[in-house]
This record gives structure tokens, sequence and C-alpha cells, in this order.
DNA sequence: ATTATCTATAGATCTATAGATAATGC
DNA sequence: ATTATCTATAGATCTATAGATAATGC
């Protein structure tokens, strides 16, 4: 294909003097961040994604954003997008959960009830999302996430949650006489998970996830569980005595 | 450009006797579907939306389910995908926003508390989220929607939604003198648009939205306003008395 | 003349690879 | 030789429009 290529021009003809001076590797150059470069574009990857959806950012938009060409970031990322996206769900998660273990260990030890332990996990969680750079919790909740089966991992790890609020929720209503939960086909995981990602669309309105909220969230979590109030004052204050041994 | 084009062959080149034999008008042909051809797109543009994204849902992967060519969708939506969205998003949101104002004219005129409205307005909030074609309620949330100008009007109806929650919930609170919810930044209506919300992601799970889980999210957003047991049980009677009224 | 489809395609992307370049380290 | 960038581009889409076709209605 020659010079005389009839196609449209591409928007990428910088041609040595326009637009781009930059012709010195970047590593010489006054870096714009002080992140790693394979930190960054993760970190830029995610607020475009997060705000503007994972299909309709290319890799270009990213790159633009980075300051860097779009070329370049398959170096860094060799699958491209899928590989940046795999990474921020696996960041989203991993987090909480490390700590189900942590929790669970409590349990067995110490004279624990389960609510204390759900209003943990919940807490925990929560705390999570709210500080998850960019928000990146949304991506969890996009089809894209849920229909790829390079996601399977992120996949596993999010059915892995579940099953422990499933857990934790179960054994708090198994405490209360009035149990109308259905289990079938575990309701009562599934409701607790997604009461937990309600924080994901508040901070996507623009809220700040503050303590009261946290404990909105955890009390609500323990209500739908049919926990009195009783225990569930209980789980509060203990829960806030037990808290930083865990994070 | 002539022939020899040297460029890639694209899909559509039936030439007549391969693949696809329709000639004929679709009119005429025996109909797939009962539903009107516009109708009948915005349904399986929903499905493909809801479970792959819409930047990642080409025109042509719609058209392909309909059983039309990419080209016939710009009949029936000029404005291609974008016109499909905006109206799927309408349709997600208007049945709920009508009953509002049902909802305020019987709160002015009978002796119903502020506990039995919102009881009802988040029964029926769940009601139109649980039985939207394709669990479209999905759309609302994906980042394509928050950003884009084109969406503005339906912004502007969920902001309607919110501060409809935001006002009945303070009216509940308000019953209450143990009232520690902050008043700043409207979290409250938030905290119950987002709670309500949460049945769009049991669906994505696969749960239907049985009337226990209806009961457990409206006593949650009861609760969440720190209504005591007592009102909640009354409520609930009231609203299941109330509901066909409203329906 | 109107309605609803189709064929064909221009023009604009987008992704991913090949290969050049330049600094650094051995 | 390795690291990290860049330029250039092939090839695969995707969207939206122009214009043909055929049935129907006036």
């Amino acid at each position: 294909m020659g010079a005389d290529d009839p196609r449209p021009q591409r928007r990428e003809q910088p041609s040595r003097s326009a637009g781009r001076p930059r012709l010195v590797p970047r590593t010489l150059v006054g870096r714009r961040s002080e992140m790693e470069p394979r930190e960054e574009i993760l970190d830029i990857a995610a607020a475009l994604f997060v705000d503007g959806g994972i299909a309709a950012t290319s890799t270009r938009d990213i790159a633009e954003a980075v300051g860097v060409r779009q070329s370049s970031l398959y170096y860094h990322y060799p699958c491209g997008k899928d590989e940046m996206l795999a990474e921020l769900l696996q960041r989203s998660i991993r987090p909480t959960l490390d700590k189900i273990e942590k929790i669970e260990i409590l349990g067995a030890e110490a004279d624990t009830g389960p609510e204390v332990l759900l209003y943990l996990l919940v807490m925990l969680d929560v705390r999570t999302l709210a500080n998850a750079p960019r928000n990146a919790g949304v991506l969890t909740r996009l089809p894209e996430v849920q229909c790829k089966e390079v996601f399977e991992s992120f996949g596993a790890a999010r059915e892995e949650l579940r099953a422990a609020y499933s857990r934790l929720g179960t054994q708090v209503a198994a405490a209360h006489p009035e149990v109308t939960m259905a289990p079938d086909s575990d309701l009562l995981g599934t409701l607790l998970l997604h009461l937990v990602e309600v924080v994901i669309g508040m901070r996507s309105d623009g809220h700040l996830i503050t303590p009261t909220i946290e404990a909105i969230v955890a009390a609500s979590c323990l209500r739908i569980c049919l926990a009195d109030q009783t225990s569930i004052d209980e789980a509060t204050t203990r829960a806030a005595d037990l808290i930083r041994s865990l994070e």
C-alpha cells in the first residue's frame, strides 16, 4: 500500500514537528505522575471505564489521557483493555475476600456471635468499596463483565463473597425464631451482597461514604436477617472494637 | 472507488443466492414476531444492551437478532442506538413517576401516614423494576447513560424520583424523635433510591422478585427512616389494601 | 405517493502487530 | 542486550447515508 493510499487520513501523523514535540523517551522527560507507568495506566483506565463504559473507552482514549501513544499501552498490557479490566476487578474484591478468612477465624476462637461477624464483614466490604480508587466497584456491575469468559476468575471470587454472606446471614437468622426467609436459591446471600453494593451507586451519585452510611448499611443487613435491635446495638459496639484488628 | 478496491471484503455480500434467500419485503413473509417492528427492535436491543453492554452491541448485532439488515434499523430509529436507549430509559422510569402523583394525592386527602405512602412508593417502584422487560433497569446504571447529554431528560426524571423518596423519607423520619440522619446533600433520598434498585441486581443474578423480596425491601426502606416495628407492620397491611387502587 | 425493506458503500474509527529508535546496562 | 517508547499500518469493524426495489394505496 503506497503513499497514494486513497484511505482517509489517520489521526496520528505528528510528523516530528507538529503537535507533540516529545521524541525523547518518557523516562527522561519530566514524568506527569509519581506512579509507575503500569499503575498510572491502570488508574486512568479505571477512571475512563467507570465514567464512560468499557467498550466506549478506546485504547487511544486511555493513551491520550496518560500522555502516551496508543500502541505503547501494549508494552505494559499485552492483552489490552481486557487485561486492565481483569486486574481492576481482582483489586476491587481481593481485599474483602482476604478478610473473610480472618473473620471466620475470629468466629471460631472467640465468643463472637454471628451478628458481630456479619456486621464486621459488611463494614469491611463497605470500606473496600468506599476506598476503591475511581470507584472501580462500578465495573463489577457492568454487563461486559458478566458475560465475558475472560472474567471467570472474578465471577468465582464474587461467588465466594456471596457464599460468606449467605453463611453468616443464615446463622444470624437461625438465632431468631420468626424465620421466614426462604432459603431457596440462596436469596439471602444475594440480597446482602447487593445491599452492600448500594455504596457503589451512592459514590457514583457523588456521595462520600461516611461512618453514618456504613452503620446504616450494616444495621440494615442485620435487620434483613431478622436480628432484633438489642443484638444490633451490641454488634455495633463490639464490631467497632474488633475492626482495628482486622484492617 | 472501483471494483478493484483493495479493501477487505465486507460481511454483507449475500448476492441474491447465498445465505439469505429473502428478497420479498418483510411484511409479506411470515413474521417471526407478533410485535410491531419498532417494538420488536426495541425489545431485542434491550436484551442485547443489558447483557452485553451498550457500546459493545453494534447496530449489526441488533439487526441480525431481529432478522433484518443493519441499515433497516434506521428506518424505525433514525438516530440509531441512542434513540433506542433513550426510549428504553424513559420506559424504565415513567410508570413509577406517574404513580408518585397518585400517592401524594392519597397522602393529602386521606388519613394516610407517610410510612404507608413510602411503603407504597417502594412497592410500586420495585414492581416496575421487577416487570421491566429484559430487566431494562440495568441500563439506568450504566456509565454511558450517566455521562451522555442525550439522556438529560432521563436524568431529570430520575431526580424527580429521588426527590419523592427524599420527601417521604424525611416525613417518616420526622415522626420519630431519635433522628440522626444527616439531611446534608440529601443522603436519605439517594440511599432509598439505591436500596430499591437492589432488585435490578437481584434480577441480573437470576432471582425472581417475589412478594417476599418486595416486602423485605419496603420494610428496609422504612427502617432506614427509623420507623419502629409497629408502624412498619401497620404500613404493610395498609399498603396491601391500597395498592390495588394505584396499579 | 407512501411504506418498508434491501444493496452498496463512504468514511471513521478501533485493535494489535512490526519494526525503528534511543537510552541504559553489561 | 534490555527497556520503553515511538511511527506506521493492516485488517476488522462500525455507523449512517444514498439509492434501488417492490408492495400498497390513492
